[in-house]
DNA sequence: GCGCGACATTGACCTAGATCAACAAAGGCG
DNA sequence: CGCCTTTGTTGATCTAGGTCAATGTCGCGC
């Protein structure tokens, strides 16, 4: 399954984050400009894409998987501060080190490019750097949500919220409607659920079986959730209504 | 002292932050550009600037003064996501409500631009999309260091790191040395250092009492601190090393 | 089919920080 | 000058979630 990306070029045309990417503005020879300089690369489930502090010569855009950036302090204690999904940037133009480790959590293929060409085509290309600004608007946005589930949410709150977010945004991958039934895989352990919400897995393993046990999630496995009712999730998860759109 | 601004119209090559804000990179043709469409409006500390859901026909850079954006929960719970200093940027171009609460916590004086007008040149002028794109990058890394410390730091750790905060944008500001003594006075109450920190106001009057019994800092007032070594202070703020460059 | 390692659950107990409550200091303002 | 409001401090107590530890489950290699 990976072995279709990793080994050949996949042409942009059929590529499945075409239109959600950092080059979903770019016109047909825009599109060329980036094909040219583009590789792939994949990753196993549990690999490390980079350490924090590493040399980063590429950025690049997740085409199938997840990928996480966490920070980790000295004494171990860590936060995952970035939960990357299909079409998600990877990477700062202008910027030689990487900030955070990166991880993938699934297998992962990455659509990426060498830093400098990138550049160069981006001071040429004002669509890129338009779309990249909409992208990381969007990702401060999600980073100042994720604040406030960091810093006043219950362990419950937090654990509805995370449930909500993937389903969300695994809903608006395939198109479904939200406010129905929704099932869905947990592409995360506990542990690395902890390290979103800032909990321990134990924590997050108890509440997990407590909104079983109150029938807001069906579970099957450790990963399958069926989601029954998304309005009473969202509830449990402290947010206002339906989740607020701004755009 | 707010007279200066809230009457006058400054002229940009006087403006003390040209050189930071979204404006930094422009030309003098450029500049003219936005001098053209810009106007000042000034708050005293308290107002509020904007409240979430407000239709919002202006963006700004803050010119004096700081402002600070929370999100709040129906039952109260508050949160604040985001700290504008000056030379910073509020709003976001194609996003007609305000998507947090905005609060002046000192008197303000912003340089705002009617939406409309500021997009339409920034459709044209690359270097104001282009420094956006730089500001917004730069916050999002400060919104995940802020992660961090809102999902793995003890309350002590939480106070130390605002106060390196707060003592390092006022040092860079006014260009002094960082390793030795320094001299600022918080700009927040403790209940907005609550909201920053995802803490009670009671928890942040102690830990600061705590803080000062152990001479991490110097308190003359409520107010006015003094840090006698930047460097415990970042030891106590669980910061590895100097805090960490990037760029 | 068995044993091992990774992942998850559950229980017993403890502690950091929240909550509730009293009081103190510092302005503004009649 | 004394009163009231806003802001901050400190104490006593409570509790959500952390910590430590035992046990369960599943998939995989032999």
């Amino acid at each position: 399954m990976l072995q279709q990306y990793s080994q050949v070029t996949l042409d942009c045309g059929d590529c499945p984050i075409r239109h959600r990417a950092v080059c979903a503005r770019c016109e047909t020879d825009e599109l060329a400009a980036l094909d040219a300089i583009k590789f792939y690369r994949s990753f196993e489930a549990g690999q490390t894409v980079a350490w924090s502090g590493d040399k980063m010569d590429f950025v690049a855009s997740v085409v199938s998987g997840i990928a996480t950036l966490t920070q980790t302090m000295e004494d171990g204690r860590r936060q995952m501060v970035g939960l990357l999904l299909p079409s998600d940037f990877v990477g700062r133009p202008g910027r030689e080190y990487a900030a955070y480790d990166v991880t993938a959590t699934t297998d992962l293929v990455m659509c990426c490019f060498r830093k400098k060409p990138f550049e160069d085509l981006m001071a040429r290309t004002p669509h890129i750097g338009q779309r990249l600004l909409e992208m990381t608007l969007d990702e401060l946005d999600a980073a100042r949500e994720w604040m406030l589930l960091l810093g006043r949410k219950t362990a419950r709150e937090k654990i509805a919220s995370l449930l909500a977010i993937i389903a969300r945004r695994d809903a608006s991958l395939n198109l479904r409607p939200t406010s129905k039934r929704l099932v869905f895989d947990l592409p995360l352990t506990r542990e690395a659920m902890a390290d979103y919400l800032g909990l321990t897995l134990e924590t997050v393993s108890r509440q997990i079986s407590a909104l079983k046990r109150d029938g807001v999630i069906e579970l099957e496995g450790k990963r399958h959730v069926t989601v029954p009712s998304y309005d009473r999730l969202l509830e449990e998860a402290g947010d206002d209504a339906d989740g607020g759109f701004l755009v």
